[in-house]
Parts: structure tokens; sequence; C-alpha cells
RNA sequence: GCCCCGGUGGUGUAGCCCGGUCAAGCAUGCGGGCCUCUCGAGCCCGCGACCCGGGUUCAAAUCCCGGCCGGGGCACCA
């Protein structure tokens, strides 16, 4: 039955029933919470350059982007560079490749701050809770207060300091009396708390370690939750969506709120994305660039933004993609065929179809072509006409030509008997030398109809004298190498294209004789 | 050990707050068919889920309790 005489029949069946073709569904965000409470919606991107931003990192900018969208608000994109650890490191190259990612993404953000230009600010609050006593310098060893104070919730010595003390122990902090690990600033959320993850939470801590960007400037660094509960309210962010990895941050940001008799903002939260297999977490992609096994940030196992640039993923079809998972609290699995869905959709009508032959390659002869060049028209694409056509001019010496032909084929070409060359002619199997794979066979016209009616597959070849090198990068880094038809010298940089029956690339680089592309998907 | 939070087909999501219209929608995936000189696209058909057990109710995916499973926090990381 055909796709017309079926779509009659089921007409008939339920006449009211048909269903509409090519309906489109937007995928809805919820609505913030509490808009009407603030004059204007203003959130926030806080990346930690440790690395360009991965699909994890995309979906909050996306999200934080639909919502400014939706509401006609502001963006900040607040650099989130405080010192870090020594396991979590600044990327000097991340400042940048994050705007890159951010841009490729088609993120608008209204203005940039850098936490580590704020360090005066944070000494300013932090001495104004240390003078309220809403705060303490703690000069416990951490794995001491850790068993001995937090999980107890008896109050260390420290805690119940003067003022006077406290401000002179912060002063010595600044100054360097005090090293690395020697004493720190904790907020007095309450040792009573239920949760043990709240008591006391540090707030300031040294750190000598040097800063990208500032240097040595600084001794003291301020924890997250500390600096966030400073900034959301000095920047005016009325919305903040976060993993719910850091609701906890929530809570102290709270509590420091209330100290300082700062209004409450809004909080969202959203569930963790998991990648299949290896998670390749940006201080391990640091590593193995660093031992050579990863190509550069681009590399497609990094699963990076610009790695997907790279591969000639678009980037409304990973928009689409993100905001399709909701904001759901349930953690929830990447699904990479999701993504290449979109994508498909996005680049199938723009992409011009090529041949390509994958090693290893058959040597195909045939004989017995009665004309002494062949020449054929082969359209660039299917359903696209203005893309035009190539011609090919096939060479015949002595009623012979030769062709290269995917070494894949070869078992279906045996079966069968014979096959299609696409566009081209038919050929009926002689002998197939497996040694070295050479197949010899003889002209059988050069009707499609013919090939249909023996059910021949129809494969894509090159002419092995007018062909150039294709590698092209796997998402799993491997190199897939190969031969592509002569056409594909005239490829730029840029460029998305189909393989046929091999896969929409992107193509990296262009020489003389050789092509570097990037594997996109199916 | 202590504290949170989740659990709808292979994957993701809608529905859950305000119980009935949900014998559960959509997308992706998979299987089959049509179409096509690509294993792409398009079209059609199909497969496949409310974690378990109680309770409330005329009625529960939706409310309550318990269990199980999963995730997260308990860093001088973000």
């Amino acid at each position: 039955m055909s796709s017309e005489e079926q779509k009659k029949l089921l007409e008939k069946l339920s006449p009211l029933e048909v269903p509409k073709a090519g309906k489109k569904e937007e995928k809805k965000l919820p609505p913030l919470p509490n808009v009407e409470r603030w004059r204007k919606v203003v959130m926030r991107l806080a990346p930690f350059p440790s690395g360009p931003l991965h699909i994890g990192n995309a979906r909050m900018a996306v999200l934080n982007d639909e919502y400014v969208k939706m509401y006609s608000g502001k963006l900040l994109l607040v650099y989130d560079d405080t010192i870090g650890s020594e396991e979590k490191r600044i990327v000097p190259e991340a400042y940048e490749m994050i705007k890159e990612g951010l841009n490729w993404l088609g993120v608008k953000y209204h203005k940039t701050i850098y936490k580590s230009d704020r360090l005066p600010i944070f000494y300013k609050y932090c001495e104004e809770l240390l003078k309220r006593g809403h705060a303490y310098v703690c000069l416990c060893d951490a794995e001491e207060w850790r068993t001995k104070y937090k999980i107890t919730g008896i109050p260390c010595p420290h805690r119940s300091q003067s003022v006077e003390e406290n401000l002179e122990h912060w002063d010595k902090m600044l100054d360097g009396t005090y090293g690395e690990g020697e004493a720190v600033v904790r907020i007095k959320s309450g040792m009573d708390l239920e949760d043990p993850a709240l008591r006391d939470h540090v707030i300031m801590r040294i750190s000598e370690r040097e800063h990208p960007r500032v240097g040595m400037k600084y001794r003291v660094w301020p924890l997250l939750e500390f600096s966030w509960a400073i900034d959301d309210h000095l920047l005016g962010i009325t919305h903040i969506l976060r993993g719910k990895d850091l609701i906890k941050e929530d809570r102290m940001e709270q509590i420091i709120w209330k100290f300082f008799g700062w209004p409450i903002r809004e909080f969202v939260h959203y569930g963790k994305i998991s990648f299949k297999g290896a998670v390749l977490s940006k201080s391990k992609a640091r590593m193995l660039i660093e031992r050579k096994i990863l190509r550069g940030w681009d590399d497609p196992r990094t699963w990076s933004l610009q790695s997907l640039a790279k591969r000639g993923i678009r980037p409304e079809a990973l928009r689409e993609y993100l905001l399709s998972l909701g904001l759901s609290l349930t953690d929830v699995e990447f699904d990479p065929s999701s993504l290449y869905a979109y994508n498909r959709r996005l680049i199938d009508p723009e992409a011009p179809r090529y041949f390509f032959v994958r090693e290893p390659y058959v040597l195909l002869k045939v004989h017995g072509i009665p004309d002494s060049t062949i020449s054929v028209q082969l359209p660039y694409h299917p359903n696209v006409k203005k893309f035009g056509a190539r011609t090919i001019n096939v060479r015949v010496i002595g009623g012979i030509a030769k062709f290269v032909i995917p070494m894949q084929d070869i078992e279906s070409i045996m079966g069968k008997g014979g096959a299609r060359l696409k566009g081209l002619l038919n050929f009926e199997v002689v002998k197939f030398v497996k040694e070295k794979r050479i197949l010899i066979s003889k002209f059988q016209g050069y009707d499609v109809g013919f090939a249909k009616s023996k059910s021949y597959s129809i494969i894509q070849w090159v002419l092995p004298d007018k062909c150039i090198d294709v590698e092209i990068i796997m998402p799993d880094g491997t190199l897939v190498k190969g031969v592509g038809e002569y056409a594909c010298k005239h490829l730029t940089v840029d460029q998305v294209i189909q393989f046929e029956r091999f896969g929409f690339v992107r193509v990296d680089r262009v020489s003389e004789d050789k092509i570097l592309c990037y594997y996109a998907h199916d």
C-alpha cells in the first residue's frame, strides 16, 4: 500500500482523526516564582573558569537565558573565580572559552563581573558580621573541628570569643600572621541545626596560591555561599537558578541575608545531568589534555561546547534539547540520540551530499562497458534542487572502468551477485580476489530499474585516480580514513555535509591533498 | 551515622500542587511498511511506563503512611 493509499484508508476509517503533519510542540518552561515581587527579573550565570562550558553548564546558561527573555529581564555573567582548591583550579584560558561558548549558544548577558575583583567588598561584609557577632574566627584544625564539634553539635571554644578578639584574629588572617589552614571565619549559622552540613560553615579562609587574574594580591578568600550571599544582594539578583546539588547553599545564603536584614531572593532548582559511560570532569579533561590523550579542549570526548561546534552540532539543536529536559528535580541521563535528532532536523536540508568510501577499500573493475567515456550528473541533494549537481566523467579504457568501493559492501554484493554504483551503472560479479581486494565484474547496463528489480544494493563509489584523502574524527576520538569524490576539493572549512551512507560531518580543514572532518552523527 | 531530595515505557518529558476528562499525551529509541538511485529525509503502523505495599475515597499516577531503589549534602571546592 502506498502512503497515499494508507492516508486515504485512514481517512475513511476515522475521518476526524487524521493527524496533522508537522504539528509543532513548543516546550514551555514553568513560570518563575513570585515575579510580581520584583521590579525586573535579574539572573546570573556563575561559571567557575576551570574549562570550557560543557552540556551541563550549557543547560544552566540556556535556562537562565530563556527566563530572562521570557520576563525581559537582565542576565549577568559573574565569573565565580575565587581561588578554588587544589583539585579545582582556574584555567586562565577558560575565561575566554566560556564567553566563546556562550556566544555560540546565543546566550545574551548584559554585564560581566569577576568575583576576583570584589575581594574588598567581601572583606567589608565579613568584618561587619564579625562586628555584629554573627561570625567568629576559628583556629581549630579542620579535621578536629569536623569530628569534635560539627558532628556532635557542640560549639568550639572560639565561638564564644569577644568581638574584639575576633577582629584581632581577622587582622592576623589578613596581614599574614596566620598561614594557610591556621584560621578561618565561621558564620554562626547555629551548632544546633538538625542538618550537620549547615553548622557554622566556613565563609572565609586563607589561600596563598596565586590567582591567574589578581596574582598574590589577596590571601584571604571567601567561600561560595558567602560570596554569593553578598553578591546576589548587591548585584540585585532576583532569581537564582542552580542545580539541586547546591540546595544547601540556599539555606546558607538565607541565614546570611537574615543577619544583614536583606530580602530573600527566589530559588529555582533542577536535577543533575549525567553522561552514559565515562564522565569527563573538567579537571580530568585538563589532565588528559596535558598528557596528550585528548586532542584539546575541543576534543569530542570532552563534550565541550567547542567540541560540539566542531562537529557541526547547531546551537539551536542543543538549546532545544536542553529545554526538553525541563526543570525537574529528577536526575537525567544525557541522551545523544535525542540531541542528534534535533540537529539532524536542522542540518539535513542544508547539507549537500558527497560520496565517500571508507577504508578498507575494494578496487572494482567493470568490464564490457560499451562507451568510451561515461558522463553523469549527480545532484548534491535529493530533495533540495538549488544545490545543483556535479558532473563526473568516467574514463573507460578498453571497455574497462575502475572504481573504489567500500569493503563493507562486499558481502551484500556477493550475495546478490551484483550491485549498482549510485547514479551510474549496474554490474555483475565475475570474481572477487580476496587477497588483493579486487572485484572483477561485468557491465550490466545503466538502468536503475534493473538494479531495483534485482534488489541490488546501491553503493557509493569514487574514481581511484580522481579522489581526495579524507580523515574523520569520530565522537569517541578515533580516526576514520577513506577517500572522497573529486568534488570534495571545493569544500570549505565549516561546511556541514553528508557523506552518503556514512553520516553528517563538519569540514574542519582543507588542504591540497587532504580533508579533515569531524563526525556529527548519522 | 546524620540531614535533604527524587522515583511515569530503553531515554527524556507532560500530567501530580487543584483526585475523575489518563484503560496515561509528546519526543527520542526500537520493530515493521510506504516512498526515495543514501543505512539520510519524509509518511504510515506498531512496541513499550505510573517503584512496591497499605490507607483515605464512589474514584488515586495524582492525597497520607511505610518500605525499597536512586541522587545529593555533611570540604579551609564550586
